[in-house]
Parts: structure tokens; sequence; C-alpha cells
DNA sequence: TTTTCACTCCCCAGAAATGGTGAGGTGTAA
DNA sequence: TTACACCTCACCATTTCTGGGGAGTGAAAA
């Protein structure tokens, strides 16, 4: 093997490579080259798309990137979902893992090959994108908890450089999107995205429900929406809006 | 003045300074030790509001920050409208500053006291926030280049440890953790929030229309929503589904 | 200057969503 | 064993939303 020649590389030498990449393959070499500098089992990039569909790069087993992919694990997925929520990045143990499907789910992704220890850092671009860099571990906990510690600022930015990337390499995620909302579409659909009803809304806005009505349509048709549940939710999602 | 006595910190200090911050004040005080730090004129953390509300901390004058807030300058400001866009950190001399708008605010501005220099950090947090960290100064193009090339990844962190402060000093961005939803409201709630009418809903989990109904009543009442959409705009923005 | 776009208003009829109530089966946890 | 939460199904009448028209203003951009 080839690999055996290639000298653990410094961290400000991946980092460059990272910000000269061109192509999703070198983001891979990045993973791959970050587990030797660091010493750790698994360094990964990915990507969460809106449509549950996924995207991304990193040491994971194919076994268990297919299965993640194959069983919708995104919805399951306690990492995710925690970091979904969260803006600073999250060590795997604070993550809520109650429910019985986060249990078999981690059970099921350490017999993959996946750490027992892990760290996640979120990450946000435009338009509601939404990834997240882990780097994972098989070790005992304070071993890791020095790791992180020692390690955190490091991670965020490498995170960073990752998204920074991919946003690069995958302009076909965002131009549809691109299409903003007039003012008052934003009204009209922020308060309906805050429970409000076509009249309340045509009420509080001092607009005829006719209005608004047009409001609404023209909104669905820039988001691409098929109703206005749809419509609120892809505003939402793509953070044109705030409830 | 006492400020004469403050010897200059090192940026490691800062940054941890930052890091234990416990309140506003700390924030304001960070701004300051680091235009000190770097010897620059400004540095400003600024939530952007989707209302056009704000809030942050920095070092421009008051009265610039009144005229700012007064003539709703962040409908205007090419700055707010083009980190919006972006993920990367911009130099604002590669910003849009072509139409009239821009022209006189950025000579505004720089009247009054912002410098002719400047380069903006786009954050991210949950449920669409947003905000920038910016530096700014006053000085020729090529050192404004030097000094931005030399410290981009240090404010790329010192962005997001102020931004982590201020989700933490903002506790009405986090409070409701609702009651979690069942794996079959999760579903029903997702896929209307992915545009499927409830007919295409209950088709598609292989359930009567009835018992969908069932499902989304029961998601509304634990999510404290009014109709529909707004069950599923809450679903979202607390992160219980991923569209 | 012309065009484009946001904003405002109006009608109608059919499709879809809602609110209330009820009932039976499963599994887990106290 | 007894709750309790989850999943499944049903009917009623009413409200709300949607899709298809058309039309005029003013401001800003090309």
């Amino acid at each position: 093997m080839v690999s055996v020649i290639t000298a653990m590389q410094p961290l400000e030498h991946i980092m460059e490579e990272l910000e000269q990449a061109e192509g999703l393959e070198a983001l891979q070499a990045a993973t791959e080259a970050l587990c030797d500098h660091y010493g750790i089992d698994h360094v990964v990039y990915h990507w969460v798309d809106s449509v549950g569909g996924q995207y991304g790069c990193g040491t994971y087993s194919d076994v268990w990137r297919a299965r993640y992919l194959e069983l919708n694990y995104v919805r399951v997925d306690p990492v995710i979902l925690g970091c979904f929520q969260r803006f600073h990045p999250v060590d795997w143990k604070r993550l809520d893992w109650s429910s019985k499907a986060a249990k078999s789910f981690q059970a099921e992704a350490i017999e993959y090959g996946v750490g027992n220890q892990g760290y996640s850092v979120p990450i946000r671009g435009p338009n509601g994108q939404f990834a997240l860099f882990t780097v994972s571990h098989s070790c005992n906990d304070t071993w890791w908890a020095d790791w992180t510690e020692a390690h955190r600022r490091d991670l965020i930015l490498i995170a960073h450089y990752f998204n920074q990337k991919a946003l690069e390499f995958e302009p076909d995620r965002k131009p549809e999107q691109s299409q903003a909302l007039s003012p008052r579409e934003v009204d009209s659909i922020t308060l309906l995205a805050m429970g409000y009803s076509r009249a309340q809304v045509a009420d509080t806005l001092s607009i005829s429900e006719h209005t608004l009505r047009v409001y609404i349509e023209s909104a669905r048709f820039k988001l691409g929406a098929m109703n206005t549940t749809h419509a609120v939710a892809r505003a939402l999602s793509r953070g044109l809006i705030v409830v």
C-alpha cells in the first residue's frame, strides 16, 4: 500500500490543502489526513439536505453509509436532531439517547464501526443549509474529554472550511431557492407560520383577504410550494422568515 | 483616561474571557479589547433579527448606531445583504455597492466614523438566527488585505464565540422544549411539511385519512398549535422534524 | 421612457381541512 | 394489573383554502 509511505501531515498543511481544495476527492482526502493526524477512528463531513437526502465525505464504512441512507436514519439519529437545535459543537454524550429508537441506532452504529465517542459541529449556510462535521473514536471518557478540549477550536475552523468547500462545489443546491420574497409576502407567510388563519392575517395586515391570497399564491409560486403549509415550511427552512 | 494603563491583552486571553463571559458587558469589553489588540478602529458583533430589530455590541459610536436603527439601515446596508447570502467571511470591497442607496449609505457611514475598510463574518444559529461579526478600519487596501489574510481564521473563531454567548444570553430563543412527537406524528408532520396533502400523506403512510387526522391533531395539541400550518412551523423551528 | 414589479382590490365554485365524538387493538411501564 | 401512550378506523356538518379569472396604482429599474 502506498499510504504506508505518506508521512503524517501537520494540521497547518491539511488546513491549507482544504482551503485550496477543488473537488470532493480533496475533501475526502482531507478527512483521511485528519484521521491520521489526530490518530482517531473517524472524521466525517455531511450535508443534511432538505429532502432528507444527504451528501458528504468521511471515513465511515460504505456499508454503514448505505444503511444509514437506506433506513433514513437522519430522522432518528440523535446527533442530527441534537445539533439541529444547537449552535455550539456538542459531545455525543450530552445528546438525548433516551428513546428506544436512539438506543438501537447507537448500538447498530457501533456495530458498524462508528466510535463510542463522538463530537459534532453543526454548521449552517445561507438558505437554511445545514451540515455536520463529526469526529468519532473508540476510547474511554477521560481520553475523549481531554482530546476534544484540546482541539475544539481547530474543529470549528475545519468544519467551517469543509462547509465552505461543499457550498462551492454544490452550486445547484441553492439556485432556484434564491428567489426572495417581497416584504408583504414575508409578512403574510410569517403570520401564517404563527398560526393565524387567512382571515386573521388579512385583518392584522389591514388588507383584504383577496389581496392576502395574492401574496400567498405568489409566495407559493416563488418557493415552488404546493400549498400554504409547504410554502411556510420552505420559507422557514430557507431562513426567509423567522417565527 | 484609565484605559491608558490597561496593557494590550494577548489574543488567547481575550478568547478565554470571551468563552467565560457571563453578560453583555463582557462581550462589549471583548470588542474593545480586540480593537486594542489588533490596533484597528472597530470591532462589532450584532444580531440581525428578522423584524429588523437588532442587538449587539461593538465600538461604533452611539450616534451612528442610533441613526442606523432609526433609519432602518438593515434593509439598505450591503454588508447585511451580502453576508446574508454568503457563508464565508467577506471583505467589504467585494460586496455590491452599486446602488444609489448603498453609495450614500457608505458615505454616511464613513462620516460617522466607520472605517473605509471592513471585513464581516456571517454567523447562523438555530431557527434562522443570523448575526454578523465585523472588523473595520481606516487604511489603504494593501495593509487591509495583509491584515485580513493574517487573521481570517481567528476572526471566524471569535465570531463563533460571540454568537455562542449571544445565544446563551438570549433565553427566549430556546425555552420551550415541548413534548416530543410520536414516530407516526413525526412522519405525518414531516410529509405535510414536504407539501403533501392529507390524502397523499395518508396514502404514503398507508393509513386512512381519518387516522392521519388523529396524528395531526395530537401533534397539534402537543405543539400548542392552532392549525396544521402552525404545527408544521413549530415542529420545524423546534427541530423536531427535518425537512 | 418603457417595462417590470410590488401592492391593492373584486367574483365564483369546487376541493380540502377542521372540530367534535366515539371505539377498539397493541405494547410498555408502574 | 392497571394505567398510559400509541396506532388504527368511522361519521357528521361547517369552515377554510384553492384555482381560475380581471384591473388599477405607484415606484424603481433598464
